[in-house]
DNA sequence: TCAAGCCCTCTTGCATGGCACAGGACCCTA
DNA sequence: TAGGGTCCTGTGCCATGCAAGAGGGCTTGA
């Protein structure tokens, strides 16, 4: 699966190191990298508390690099710090989900629309591999794989529209989403697969017509199918897909 | 010494993401206004040098706050923080201001159809309003006050898209953008205030009717109108707004 | 005069400690 | 027992000191 390692900033150069593990000498940096992944991947619960003290001594690290990542972490909407109480993982709500919903199609229909402008690039023949590979999956009823495909269909996409401020933002709010946990959600809907699979398959076909507006337009409807796929698997509170709802917790 | 005290308001409006109400008192967030400000308004030349000392210094607080500071503004893109080496304003490349573009285009585009799609709010009235100032403010050629009816009018619909998520993406945009500057350039083409406001009225037209694809696919054009008012009045090496027109301007 | 190497200064990165405030437990009183 | 006030603990916030790396200037040699 491929992971975007991390989201140090959203200035000038994108990776400056080739991809892989966060060797960045910077002691911040690792911290930061590590609490993302365990935010995105759900090792910490949402609404946990964090503390300064705590994950300092267990990074093995003074208190100043952690704070100075909780505070990044903030900026990318992951945790939130109340002053002089603590800082918690962020629960996003489900209007706060349906929000990032509505900027996931947006970018991606974008994504779609420039791919397409761009005529034959190196992202289109990895795109029409990823697809075959899927089709393989999907006959073979490989969830799991499939669900790997389908985030790799995404992330080529975006990398295919050439922005890096696209990809900056979407990457940030794919992190709030937590999506490559909700994929499996939205594709344990009996037929979801199959579909989002020929979905796929339109996109593409569409772009290799060079047609951006149909593209545009596709995909903003297959991110909106997945999105009801999703929901309609999803508990009612709309909190992220940890489970473990808690009870005293204030109706929003 | 106690330089900032001297200032008088630095920030009219919070712009904390993520609907903080955080009035957060502290230090760092002083400095974090206080120097997006700066910034924005190019009160700091891009490419300068921020020392910690110094600007410790002239704040009146220790280099913690200060380094806090110039670590989120780093994330948002207004600085570059060189290991070891020092901190410095960024300057968007020619590219990256055609990535903003592309990402304004698209942002405002669904903003204008969101809103089309909520129907008569308050923000509607508020867009009438500043289009019959906008008319007045052309009748009378003034120019300075109709681009800030632009900013408003901008504003207004990013606004009534009511999604938090859009308008904090935005925010970070037009903030590397420096849009507020760059309004200026755009609007000093011959013919460009006309024209842009006879856009704005056919956008508010299409939202009226609630036809949101329309009122997308118009907004759309009229942002890269904008742009190519913009960079047609932009030196060519495409740096920011410095007001230093070359003559020679390359084709596009 | 020019070039190369060394050193010195300036910069940020991190550690540590003190301080003020929020929240809750506890105690005292009625 | 119930209510209210107080203290204690935990938290983030900030100041300060030390260390390491990067860059430029200086010296020295050819």
């Amino acid at each position: 699966m491929i992971r975007w390692a991390a989201v140090p900033e959203m200035g000038k150069q994108a990776m400056n190191r080739d991809a892989g593990e966060v060797k960045n000498g910077s002691m911040q940096a690792r911290v930061i990298a590590e609490m993302r992944r365990r935010i995105i991947d759900g090792d910490v619960a949402p609404g946990a508390s964090l503390s300064e003290t705590v994950l300092a001594d267990e990074f093995g690290v003074s208190r100043t690099p952690v704070r100075e990542a909780l505070k990044q972490l903030q900026t990318e909407g992951l945790v939130e710090i109340r002053p002089r109480v603590g800082t918690f993982v962020t629960t996003p709500s489900r209007r706060e989900i349906t929000e990032l919903f509505e900027m996931k199609e947006l970018i991606e229909g974008a994504a779609a629309r420039l791919l397409a402008q761009r005529g034959r690039v190196p992202e289109i023949d990895s795109l029409e591999r990823n697809l075959r590979e899927a089709d393989a999956a999907v006959e073979q009823d490989d969830r799991e794989r499939y669900a790997a495909l389908v985030q790799e269909f995404h992330d080529l996409l975006i990398a295919g529209s050439d922005n890096s401020k696209l990809q900056a933002h979407y990457r940030i709010l794919m992190n709030q989403l937590a999506y490559s946990r909700l994929v499996n959600t939205s594709l344990s809907q009996p037929g979801r697969a199959s579909q989002s699979d020929r979905e796929h398959h339109l996109v593409l076909e569409l772009i290799l017509e060079k047609d951006g507006d149909s593209a545009e337009r596709v995909m903003r409807e297959h991110v909106r199918a997945s999105r009801r796929a999703l929901l309609a698997g999803l508990p009612v509170d709309g909190r992220r897909a940890s489970a473990k709802p808690k009870p005293g917790l204030a109706g929003s």
